[in-house]
DNA sequence: GTCTATACGAAGATAGAC
DNA sequence: GTCTATCTTCGTATAGAC
């Protein structure tokens, strides 16, 4: 009951603080759940919890992708950076991606860090795969949703530290150009 | 003579760690400083000494645009994605860039955070003012320099967690492709 | 002015009481 | 099975010996 709760509370805090910041205390604490709760339901510690918290906020943007991207991948990528604008806006400039921050950050164990190279690979996997189903070549279509997801996602950490919405938008608009183009051709 | 060290070290373990990983204790035994010499040399303890490593390493990469850039932007651009591929692929994908560390890392003062704001529209600036010179009209070369700098960074964190430069290529092939099509344009 | 030693708090993790 | 209390280590920061 309270399981889904820790993991998406860890996911809330790692994107706002980062992994190392984001104390199994404090989470433990944010979800109402004593420390010994934690590792009941966590044998696997801050790696395990780090891990569930990744594929949580992965597969959460995955299933926004997969419902948008029925429309076309125009709008699959569209949809992709108004939910990236949202988090940030939403949260005064203080929240990022949780893939991103376990990207970066060094972790004592690496499964965190696979789950969030599965999540960076669903993702562009997904948009790929909607690029080629409208016309556009194999390997451009992998350089193309590499492009989308990576553009994305720097976007949101220049967002934060700027504390503006600019290179979000800015991003966004030469893409919606770019892939319309190349879903034309 | 060792503060220029301390910082240059800082950066270093910042890029690959992460901002909270990294302590100011190892940064001085890194250095070969006592712990107290840091704090002599930084007053402002760690903000400041973060501070001062996301400058040193943001002058270092403005330092390699301002000179690839006397070749236009496509240079100037392809530059920037082979000094990231460098600091990847030589690390074993374990260095990233500490300008987005600490955008995605909460830190307890604000001023590291405003280091790496200026850092990232610096390099921006640059290649926006490279793109302007080159004919693309002011509007739009804002908004392929933010590209180009969000799709680096973020494709340098994917490359991380996938453990592959491929991401990374990917990006700049297409890149190269679309900012030599707007500057002939 | 440099560096040693230490204060103080918080981290991850676990043992064992209820 | 849940939670409290605690162990150990490491963090930032400083006081004061050379």
């Amino acid at each position: 009951m309270s399981r889904q709760q820790i993991v998406a509370g860890a996911a809330d805090m790692i994107r706002r603080r980062g992994l190392n910041a984001t104390s199994i205390r404090e989470v433990a604490k944010h979800a109402g759940t004593p420390l010994g709760s934690t590792y009941h339901y966590f044998p696997g510690g801050k790696d395990q919890l780090a891990t569930e918290a990744v594929r949580w906020a992965g597969d959460a943007v995955s299933g926004v992708l997969t419902a948008k991207l029925r429309k076309g991948p125009v709008d699959g990528m569209k949809a992709f950076f108004t939910l990236w604008r949202e988090v940030v806006s939403e949260n005064d400039f203080q929240a990022g991606c949780p893939v991103v921050a376990v990207s970066v950050e060094e972790t004592s164990g690496r499964e965190a860090l696979a789950a969030a190279a599965e999540a960076f690979t669903t993702w562009s996997g997904q948009l790929a795969e909607s690029l080629r189903a409208h016309g556009v070549t194999p390997g451009r279509a992998d350089r193309l949703a590499a492009l989308v997801v990576a553009a994305a996602e720097g976007a949101v950490a220049m967002c934060r530290a700027q504390r503006s919405l600019q290179p979000l938008d800015d991003v966004a608009t030469e893409l919606t150009a770019l892939l319309a183009s190349a879903v034309r051709t």
